[in-house]
DNA sequence: TTGATTTATTTTAGCGTCCAAAAAAATGTT
DNA sequence: AACATTTTTTTGGACGCTAAAATAAATCAA
């Protein structure tokens, strides 16, 4: 359905359009926004005005060596974003860690704050505000006024619903339902927001290569869990209530090995650090602690071993390819992306599924679908899901600040700090 | 990313805003438009002018009661969408048949005209010329100039590529890669389209109630085959090679029973009705004929033994809907709709498959996914294929002639009739 | 019958945003 | 110093929307 447009939509999105392009492309001069965005010189000069009039856009002078541009004619001055004009957060929550990365308007940012925290064993209502406690000190540490902060985004491993602010179920904590963003909210007065791991990656991913990656994408995230980040038509899919692409709770195989969730024969059951480990300790049985964290160590062990030869090893290695494989043959027979990318510290032992991976994918897929989809594997970065969580989040600000009333941002309205 | 925005966007939303109104709700007052889409009262009138001269839009005087407002005050005067304005038709192709429905602007529809063919056994290069001559007669027939349809939507039973027009897969044929909108509109002249009946039944459903099924909506479509429609953010979902939701070939059992496209295992070849018809012939050999299609009054009889209580015909359903709850269940895990309603001839046994389908869900999906999920079984009326594909066709017009320009309608330069 | 009242539609005047074209600015070239 | 070149700003107008005023067309009430 259409909606109804008028000059306000207008300038709207024709100020978004100039955030989003210097956000994109950094410090250009105003002809070159003129070119990239298709406005008029005209309007560019117009709403340039405006927005550094805003304090949200400054301009940097002529910077030299304008490559390219060192020619003869009037000099370009260049147009940034203002680190000024506000900060922002990014939370990224794992099983006993909570990091903060804190960055200004144009990106960036501080050394990220990595803390311990026994996350497990929390009371669910103690989390959010141990966390807001956090940020406060760190803030604080930083120099960073909390009222110049106007938005904070949650990246959580599990599940995360977009919509109620909660965590209904993640291995980083033994209860279910833990709020976050309402605490978070309420004592820091700052707007929040939460997502998933996987979806964060696919964030990060649009950004670093929007052409390639902005299309239909299946981010496959592999680790001490299994995940999946969907970009549809350019957008990361978030489902009805935002807790879409519970992919490593795919069931593979009916009554099958014991998972995390409750239920029998999830991919995640066969295909995550801890399936790999059941598999390879030849433990199908119940003696088999699911809920326990498998350690680092213990999963480089069996990674050298396989690489040395162990075939008990190498048999948990391809069983968790093949599965994967089926389910990234299922996924593709339902969404029909363009790209399947795998990421995650699982990657690291891709060569031992690979195999296996392209196997199940000839069994499961008709060949029709499977030609087209290209596959990538990304080197995982652990820095992925607070970048794409700050792209996010500044692209959400990068919209409100595109009304261009301060009105507009009814969370703002009213204010205080905690 | 944005776009640029301008007056021609202003314009070309409210336009294409004004039509969609019309054609959701039927004839209008100005005052009424106005309130429905939140535009001016001078908007409409200026707006409803153009239309007006155009030709897409007129006048239907004061049609006595209109309701609730028989008072006082000068009489609303309706508008409605010109029936004379252009003509379109839908093409909907299964095995052996095909349909042909013309319709107006206004979307009336005359009788279908159903064509047998022998689609199965025709070359693949006769079938569009083929389609062409027919869709030539019958428009003769009813009195309809060729160069007064201004589009075609084609549904097809099978794979459709919605990006090259072709077939690539349909039990309708035996050969593959069918062409079909590249002739048609190389004999017509006349722009085409296609897509597969699922995203069509997904189409008359949003019509139908725009409210209930524009948020993220999974149809099933039980019959022949098994389909999928996907409406995600009230937008049916193509794919990135214009073929998603192959549901039906979504591998349910590695190794599994043989499917129509040649992989084991596919959902397709536990749930369709050829499938339900091996299994309950326990025939899980190569001596049962996957492509052999089953005929309507053999599937019907094993309908009634199983309501008759014969209980290897109600393992076979039985079975259908343990492996189509599983199915399900893996589509929740990935897309977590808001609603899934099960269409197609297929439903007509539902009851037999009911417990079967739930207490897979119950098996493969965690609670806290399925709870959200409302489920629905639509009765099947076989018209809504055709009604689905003309909405479509005509709301693609709308949004044509919203532009306001013909000559923003590059496909109708300089067209001629073969 | 006539004027008051009511409701729908059209007209008028003005606003915001965009854009083409002209002007101005700032530098290089000769 | 005059001209050339390129970027940016200014000017003047177009388009589409809207509030408010004007008009239209009916009912109601005396």
């Amino acid at each position: 359905m259409l909606k109804k447009a008028n000059s306000d939509l207008v300038r709207r999105q024709n100020r978004g359009l100039f955030l989003e392009t210097l956000r994109q492309h950094g410090p250009l001069a105003r002809i070159t926004l003129g070119h990239r965005t298709g406005l008029s010189p005209a309007s560019i000069t117009s709403i340039s005005a405006q927005l550094i009039d805003e304090g949200l856009v400054y301009s940097i002078g002529e910077d030299d060596a304008v490559s390219g541009h060192n020619k003869r004619g009037r000099p370009q001055t260049r147009l940034a974003l203002n680190p000024k004009a506000t900060n922002v957060l990014a939370v990224s929550i794992s099983v006993d860690s909570v990091e903060l990365v804190f960055a200004d308007f144009s990106g960036v940012t501080h050394e990220p704050a990595k803390l311990r925290m026994d996350t497990y064993d929390i009371p669910k209502e103690e989390f959010g505000p141990r966390v807001a406690l956090e940020i406060k000190a760190n803030a604080k540490r930083l120099g960073i006024a909390l009222n110049s902060i106007t938005r904070i985004g949650i990246a959580v491993q599990g599940v995360a619903d977009t919509i109620t602010g909660e965590i209904p179920w993640s291995p980083a904590f033994r209860a279910r339902d833990i709020p976050v963003v309402k605490p978070l909210e309420r004592i820091l007065g700052i707007p929040c927001s939460i997502g998933n791991n996987a979806n964060m990656i696919a964030e990060s991913l649009i950004a670093t290569d929007r052409k390639k990656y902005s299309g239909n994408t299946a981010v496959v995230f592999l680790g001490h869990g299994v995940g999946l980040g969907l970009i549809l038509n350019g957008v990361v899919y978030d489902g009805a209530n935002g807790r879409a692409a519970e992919f490593g709770h795919m069931n593979h195989l009916p009554d099958g090995p014991l998972c995390r969730c409750g239920r029998q024969g999830c991919l995640e059951a066969f295909s995550a650090d801890y399936g790999i480990m059941r598999m390879a300790n030849d433990r199908q049985g119940h003696d088999f602690d699911v809920h326990a964290a498998v350690r680092d160590e213990d999963m480089r062990e069996l990674e050298l071993a396989a690489e040395s030869g162990d075939t008990v090893a190498i048999n948990a290695f391809n069983r968790a390819g093949e599965v994967l494989g089926f389910g990234i043959a299922r996924l593709i027979a339902l969404i029909n992306p363009q790209r399947v990318v795998l990421a995650g510290p699982g990657t690291r032992v891709y060569d031992l599924m690979k195999d296996c991976i392209w196997e199940a994918l000839r069994r499961g897929l008709v060949h029709d679908l499977r030609k087209y989809v290209e596959f990538e594997v990304v080197p995982y970065g652990k820095d992925m899901i607070t970048t794409g969580t700050l792209v996010e989040t500044l692209r959400h600000l990068d919209r409100v600040f595109a009304t261009g009333q301060r009105g507009a941002m009814p969370e703002f309205a009213g204010r205080k700090i905690a």
